[in-house]
DNA sequence: ACAGGTTCTTCACATCCTCGTCACGACCCG
DNA sequence: CGGGTCGTGACGAGGATGTGAAGAACCTGT
């Protein structure tokens, strides 16, 4: 891939979700997520594209570098251990949103109620 | 003649509705709408000829890419669907009207009154 | 090299969504 | 009023996505 090192920290933030790629980690109202080499690089890709839908075969293309063969069901795996450990965390939001037929869309949206959780605190 | 210059992302916009075909999504204020295929593609065609009389024939080439049979309803079926989720998103204003015997036309009509909907997500 | 634990990949099955179509009733216009 | 047009809800088939699990690959410390 391409030599690209990155120096200053990338921050990415999609609402009480904090992405840090150069950390290798993720933040959920400042608590650190656990997250694998592989989920952290999916979560990262779609937060640069945040709130558009990405397709499959991009996401693929910028998580494992190769093309993706037809019927190949990674993307979807790893979406549903982000989602898992993402509601787990922040459990009255939702992030990762399907587009049928099109892809994935990361975005952050409160499940309607009790976001009395909003004293992010994040040194924002 | 369709001489559609591919431009990258196409932006149509019709009073607070924003349709991105090349995004594969549309937004109410800013909201994104779930669409499907079907529904995405009627919406963009009808967005592209705004504020006009689109016959159903036409709409259903340009949407299906055939020729339409005698009695087939799947315009209006769509129409109906679109109509619902953009009701759902701007409860305040109406996009689709028929024009009896001839076709549909989309225009931003307000009903009129407080138009500051606060669509806040429902989360129902 | 080995054991123990973790991550990655692939599968099979379950579930959900889209799409086209139909049927019936309301509507519009002459 | 009469006949065609449009609105609307429902249905089934087929395909796309969700989900749990098993085995392979990998990593780490001894």
């Amino acid at each position: 891939m391409a030599a690209t090192a990155r120096s200053s920290s990338e921050t990415i933030e999609v609402g009480p979700l904090q992405i840090l790629p150069d950390e290798h980690l993720a933040r959920a109202n400042g608590r650190v997520l656990v997250l694998s080499m592989r989920e952290l690089r999916l979560l990262t890709e779609l937060g640069r594209r945040a709130d558009r839908i990405v397709p499959r075969e991009e996401l693929f293309r910028l998580v494992w570098g190769r093309e993706m063969r037809a019927g190949d069901r990674s993307v979807d795996v790893y979406v549903r251990k982000l989602r898992v450990k993402l509601e787990d965390a922040l459990p009255n939001w939702r992030f990762i949103h399907t587009h049928f037929g099109f892809g994935y869309r990361l975005a952050a949206e409160s499940n309607g109620r009790s976001q009395l959780d909003h004293t992010v605190a994040t040194g924002e």
